[in-house]
DNA sequence: GATGAAATATTTGCGCG
DNA sequence: CGCGCAAATATTTCATC
């Protein structure tokens, strides 16, 4: 199975590429990292049976949408133990405005990205739902203002 | 153009299988969705144009590539001013640990999503980039343990 | 929204560097 | 051993109803 040090200079690009445009046809990909298109389909094969490309999936916009609230909330839990962790995991996942959940080290146990329609909905999420859950000790908001980078993994160090 | 209100349950019904899986082929979606491939392809490329699906994106596996570190940062600046938080926005743009960024309100003026190698590199980042970069006044950081949600977007109210 | 045909892309096998 | 070429298969796309 593919690892790490076995990708080379083509793999980093083709993955560059997906990650830019996931679905890009494989000639067009191909042009791009500058092989022809077997091999590279072969690649991106690989890098996905290797589970290095986990998937892919389309980006929706959110305001377009209706939804104009992005915000984050840090959560501090009474009781860290293993049990109350998993319990609150599966609460955010019952949640629909969250859309992505950390469990977390440091002054907080949890980090959720929300998305909401408008204030009010998120205010009554944080006030109805998080706060008054049990076991919630502290929430801190933070609302987002714009987002200022999204970008997907590229390589560190090496060239 | 395609607003919001303009959805039906048939365009969310491919919004949802897209989010899981972008890749899928129009006619796979069109079975999915009960439709044939024509118009689903026509529904498809309307929801592109309207700017409702932002782009398509592989997502790629961190720890197999490598990168076992997942953090985020809550950023407070010492001067708020609007050519400031600009200068902030454009430093993050250079810091290939950073992924994603947001400017928010709250405590804290900016959120950073960051990935790194190890531990070490991210320590590093912390003390000789974030901290060490002008206007720097606080960095808090939530070192992540897992992912616990990972979706897309729903519609969140009616049906 | 469905049908059928044309254009394009993906996939496979085989020879080459 | 992996790359590139070319044919078979499948998909996207466009006309029309």
């Amino acid at each position: 199975m593919l690892q790490k040090a076995d990708l080379d200079a083509l793999d980093w690009k083709i993955l560059r590429e997906l990650q830019n445009d996931g679905r890009m046809t494989n000639v067009e990909l191909s042009q791009r990292v500058g092989i022809s298109a077997p091999p590279c389909l072969r690649r991106v094969r690989q890098l996905e049976k290797a589970g290095i490309i986990r998937g892919y999936r389309a980006l929706l916009n959110a305001p377009a949408l209706g939804y104009d609230v992005v915000a984050f909330c840090l959560i501090g839990l009474k009781h860290q133990a293993d049990a109350e962790l998993k319990v609150f995991a599966e609460r955010t996942r019952n949640w629909p405005i969250v859309r992505d959940a950390w469990m977390v080290s440091g002054e907080s146990d949890f980090l959720l990205h929300c998305v909401a329609p408008d204030l009010g909905t998120f205010q009554g999420f944080v006030i109805e739902d998080l706060t008054s859950a049990p076991n919630v000790d502290t929430v801190r908001t933070a609302l987002t203002i714009r987002k200022v980078k999204e970008e997907g993994l590229v390589r560190i160090g090496q060239s």
